[in-house]
DNA sequence: GATTTAAGTCAACATAACTGACATAAACGA
DNA sequence: TCGTTTATGTCAGTTATGTTGACTTAAATC
């Protein structure tokens, strides 16, 4: 076990509070407690999208290239529209990598069946494996860190993670998210492999 | 209180599972459900970036001004190194936002007293007052999500974070974080005001 | 038939990252 | 002391990803 007084090992954040500082009443927060959940989100999310950058570079693709082929590949059928709004940013951003990932044979359009201006986006077979094997060293650090963050803080950070976004947004990241193979086909089975 | 089958209010993800599916072992989760922490972590660092970016405009400023002075003002003298290390970008990219925070007035650096080649920087009164605008409303987001995580949630979301970051950053990380204001002059009671 | 909507495109531009090369000053080591 | 390394800064060119604004096409809707 670490030594928690050596600066190499010891938790991020010292647990019980400072000596000589008293314990401040449940639920109140110090900035400087939130500033650090601030610098921790950051870190955090820098180290997150670093494995699949790399893994992106050997296809000539970017970060915002995973970002579309991961939501198309996990919300299969999703419109361009769906899209835009989920990652907001314009339709001319969005056109250049969707057009790319298309071209290279990664993503498939097709007209939607009742509303026929619309275009339903589909991973190819390629499609698939890349996103999958994008997703896997992210998987991999989730699933670690909910191990690490202990028992029952799957929830805690589902819960979390919720409240952080935009409460007008909720209900459309909701709706996006119910729309999964998970939801769907295969009871969330889905394996990396 | 949200109907839980009400697809634009009920939570995020099921509880209880999926009626019909064996309960997973404790501990093992889903692909599909660490898909979903994963999803959430980009729509909560998606929406936790805006308030601030919106306020950046106004100053002709960016993203990657207010990560630089946010490091610069909660960790007072660091070195350009330590900049470099923290938000692992380049020497020039780095040099660009800085130049320009320093021109504005917002940071000045000072020569290191032992070893004279270092850049110490530090954030000037205009700095400190850009930097606590720029932090306020994700300070206010992020006491609002760990309120709606509920009590206790902060350490398992704490843990979380810290356990999504490289293993081999994680002393670094450290290091940083323990040179602060906090931790160093006022017991972390910083105000926003 | 006119209007609106979903998508796509063209052009110009801004920001923030990158690589590579080189300069300066200070510290360090043989 | 002198050569080397280190910390920082800078110049030049490139790439990735975002923006605004204008316009087109096809399909749905009023």
């Amino acid at each position: 076990m670490a030594d928690i007084n050596d600066p190499l090992t010891r938790p991020l954040t010292a647990k019980g509070g400072t000596p000589g500082v008293p314990a401040r009443k449940a639920g109140r927060r110090s900035n400087a407690e939130l500033l650090a959940f601030a610098e921790l989100l950051f870190f955090a999310y820098r180290d997150f999208t670093r494995d699949p950058d790399a893994i992106l570079q050997d296809f000539d693709f970017g970060r915002a290239h995973h970002r579309v082929l991961h939501f198309v590949n996990r919300h299969s059928g999703l419109r361009v529209a769906d899209l835009l709004d989920v990652l907001k940013i314009t339709k001319q951003s969005l056109g250049r990598v969707l057009k790319q990932l298309i071209d290279k044979g990664y993503i498939v359009q097709r007209a939607g069946s009742v509303d026929r201006r619309e275009r339903q986006l589909y991973p190819t077979e390629a499609g698939r494996a890349l996103a999958k094997r994008l997703a896997a060293p992210q998987l991999l650090r989730l699933a670690e860190a909910l191990r690490a963050a202990g028992p029952g803080a799957d929830e805690a950070v589902r819960r979390f993670l919720e409240a952080m976004i935009n409460a007008e947004e909720r209900p459309k990241v909701s709706s996006i998210m119910a729309t999964s193979p998970a939801a769907t086909e295969n009871n969330g089975e889905t394996e990396v492999s």
